[in-house]
RNA sequence: GUGGCUAUGGUGUAAUGGUAACACAGCAGGUUGUGGUCCUGUUAUCGUGGGUUCGAUCCCCACUAGCCACCCCA
């Protein structure tokens, strides 16, 4: 036993130190260096849905899982096998939210908002919960920045999400690429469904296990798939828009139309379908056109027009759409196109020396603080050269140095960091001397 | 969820069947009131558990986690 002879071997008794607790799968800390990038991405966030006349919602983590399974759609793998779903000690069958359009929809209803001048357009960032496979871009928590426009059935509607979606990611520095497409309303994306499982199933032969659970669960998704088998089958068979009802059809046009004289570059891509049913018409996602192969790849935003999502949770028809950014993904884009910024400096060190120092820097500190002077401080450190090494680290401009002398002299020393030169003054006019300095 | 790759201090790496090297960061010092250079010391039971072996960080298995592809999606 290697366990047995290690203690021998060694002459000290190993303490057992008690193993660390892990993080959760697919969880991630967005630590104090990673701030500014999410601050940016916050301030974005909110600048452009505030200048497009959304307003801010906040809706709860929780929610009763009937919600997820009548709006998301029971057939969904976000609903199937991703949900976070569990029984409380209460008896409620709830989950952590998967997407945040369903919410909101119920909050729409809930609060009778369709009593208000429509449309109502919301916006929020928040975290949604999914228990996929974790990856890079892939957390089971992630954080999502969405808008919905609620009562609104108009193609300027779809348009103007999408400039949303599409500058959020160009201001950040993203260059992305608009995909667009349109499925429809119900019927006539369940004609089209059936002509396409009829064409397919006479392929039946040619598809892959995976496409030929496809065919049964999610036929508009064998549109997606990547097998290089079946991408001439793909080309002849139906299209949708062949498929698409008058409404559809010219709304999708007047969507692209206005896409045009806004001059939002999209491609339109005939294959793409998105995983949630509550989607009609208009459907589009976000691809960043990264250098990076792999930040390329999926997605990082998606949306579209959901016509009959409120019904569905039982509120009166509502023509609504809405778009989520996946604020993760957009970040691991920033940060690795981007230098990240310095920390933020002071430009002040206070720096004390005994017990009567510490109590007259302590009170300079504040006075500092209250005239709009921000500055650092070691105040639980004892020698002078380990704050003086920190100031330094900090790239203070200034030290303010208070040791017994000076409390007894009433005065401070200030210490120009870059010159190495040093000076004198009264403690009662620091203040109006930092400034002074500070203003050259 | 399926398949594959990987796993060494805080970070990035190195080497090795006989218990680990380097850089950076951190902490403590270099004569009790002062920084940036320099010097010294210090910081790893080599992801977890088991197996093979006289002996494993190094080989094998399982688990876990990360990553990649798929699935899916943001």
């Amino acid at each position: 036993m290697p366990t047995a002879k290690k203690p021998a071997a060694k002459e000290t008794p190993a303490k057992k130190a008690p193993q660390p607790v892990a993080q959760v799968r697919g969880m991630r800390d967005t630590l104090p260096e990673d701030q500014p990038l999410w601050d940016a991405m916050r301030a974005k966030a909110k600048e452009l849905s505030s200048a497009y006349g959304f307003e801010r919602i906040d809706t709860p983590v929780l929610e009763e899982t009937s919600l997820f399974v009548r709006g998301v759609g029971k057939q969904t793998d976000v609903v199937e096998k991703e949900l976070y779903n569990f029984e409380t000690s209460g008896g409620e069958t709830v989950s952590l939210r998967p997407e945040g359009t369903a919410p909101i929809v119920r909050a729409y209803i809930q609060h009778g908002m369709f009593n208000q001048p429509q449309p109502v357009k919301l916006w929020y960032v928040a975290p949604m919960f999914r228990h996929d496979r974790p990856q890079h871009g892939r957390y089971r928590q992630f954080q999502q920045f969405g808008c919905e426009v609620l009562g609104d059935g108009g193609a300027v509607i779809d348009a103007q999400l999408i400039v949303i979606g599409y500058l959020f990611l160009k201001e950040l520095g993203i260059d992305a690429t608009v995909q667009i497409n349109s499925i429809g309303t119900a019927e006539s994306r369940a004609n089209y469904r059936n002509a396409l499982v009829s064409y397919f199933r006479t392929k039946r032969n040619r598809l892959s296990e995976e496409d030929k659970k496809r065919l049964l669960k999610n036929p508009l998704r064998i549109l997606d798939s990547k097998d290089p088998a079946i991408q001439d089958l793909k080309a002849e068979a139906p299209q949708i828009v062949d498929w698409l009802d008058e409404e559809s059809k010219t709304h999708f046009m007047h969507v692209l139309e206005y896409l045009d004289e806004l001059g939002v570059p999209y491609q339109l891509n005939p294959y793409l379908v998105r995983g949630l049913d509550y989607y009609t018409k208009t459907v589009f996602e976000f691809y960043a056109n990264s250098q990076d192969q792999e930040l390329a790849q999926s997605s990082v935003g998606g949306g579209g027009r959901f016509d009959g999502l409120t019904e569905l949770l039982g509120g009166r028809p509502t023509a609504a759409a809405g778009f989520a950014m996946g604020m993760d993904r957009v970040f691991n884009l920033m940060k690795a196109t981007r230098t990240a910024p310095e920390p933020k400096q002071s430009d002040i060190f206070v720096a004390h020396l005994g017990e009567q120092g510490r109590k007259r820097a302590l009170a300079v500190f504040e006075e500092l603080r209250k005239a709009g002077i921000s500055s650092g401080e070691a105040f639980g450190k004892e020698s002078i050269k380990g704050q003086m090494e920190l100031a330094n680290r900090r790239k203070a401009k200034f030290a303010v140095i208070i040791g017994q002398k000076e409390v007894l002299d009433g005065t401070a020393i200030i210490r120009d960091m870059d010159a190495g030169t040093q000076e004198i003054v009264d403690v009662r006019k620091i203040v109006h001397e930092l400034q002074k300095k500070l203003s050259k």
